[in-house]
DNA sequence: TATTGTTATACTCTATAACTATA
DNA sequence: TATAGTTATAGAGTATAACAATA
């Protein structure tokens, strides 16, 4: 429509224009994001980087990061699982697991056991280590969404889980 | 609760030997989370990924992805930014954007003007096709967003925005 | 000396395809 | 044939570092 760049914009007019000459090293505050404040995948995203940066940081002393999380607590909560239901129940692909599951083993917090029913499958355990580690993970996972619910309001959290509950 | 290898496959229970005497339901859905049902992350995480699909989907006709669409609406709503001030706004690597709109570029949808003011700079500015195609965009990631009202409802798509307001 | 854009490297994550060994 | 695990590759995305041109 507008043609010309060098015009400001008129259709979707935020707020105030930087002009044609480029606005380098400016405060940044005053950008609009135009469409994107009413998508909530925007919103969501900017969040969940939030998340994952806090966990990261707060699990960063035993170098546990959301994923490992994952996978070491369904495990520990369903011993005896193979590769491929892990994979399929947190929604990672089966050969990314390989090489999620070939660190957590040099750790030495899981095991592969290969089964004598179905002797291409993987039982999946928490070796004694990995018990002891995932309960430290765990309260240290605690300390980070009491950081999520100081962040967000406790109120807002509880919300967030009740309209997302959907999404296992 | 350790257990032995032999009892992987009462856990995961192959479809084919099931048959269809018993068992309706698959292994994976009774695959308790634990302690991550309990976590804000992981639920946000499934439900970005779950919106982030829908929306390389839905402009999937014009191969546009979240990322491209958000600098795109950016630069329109405020041209002649530069390229650190739209990296800074919306997260981005600075090193990250150079691709971003190197592609952008040549699909001809926007054009770096180098700043006179700043040599180091560039303006950034949809180009006429740029505008034309964004007005597209912005028609489709809407028809996107009904998607995701109708996922979740309406209301809760509301409290989502609200809660989540303060991750510009 | 500091900043902008750029190039390069490395690591994470997603998405496939193909291979093996079993079934 | 089909499936579980593995290997390999390609592409996004993230995080750095270094460099040239410019301030």
């Amino acid at each position: 429509m507008t043609a010309t760049a060098d015009r400001a914009d008129t259709r979707h007019a935020p707020r105030k224009r930087a002009g044609n000459g480029a606005a380098p090293g400016n405060g940044a505050d005053d950008i609009g994001l135009d469409a994107l404040v009413g998508h909530a995948g925007y919103a969501v995203r900017r969040f969940q980087i939030w998340i994952f940066q806090d966990f990261i940081k707060t699990l960063g002393e035993v170098d546990i990061r959301p994923t490992q999380y994952s996978v070491l607590t369904v495990i520990g909560a369903n011993p005896g699982l193979s590769q491929m239901a892990v994979a399929k129940r947190l929604g990672i692909e089966r050969a990314r697991l390989v090489h999620l599951l070939d660190s957590l083993e040099q750790r030495k917090l899981v095991k592969r056991i290969r089964s004598k029913q179905d002797r291409r499958s993987h039982a999946l355990h928490l070796t004694a280590q990995g018990e002891t580690a995932l309960t430290k993970f765990k309260r240290l996972a605690a300390e980070h969404e009491r950081h999520v619910e100081a962040k967000i309001g406790k109120e807002n959290r509880a919300q967030l889980l009740r309209i997302l509950s959907g999404f296992t």
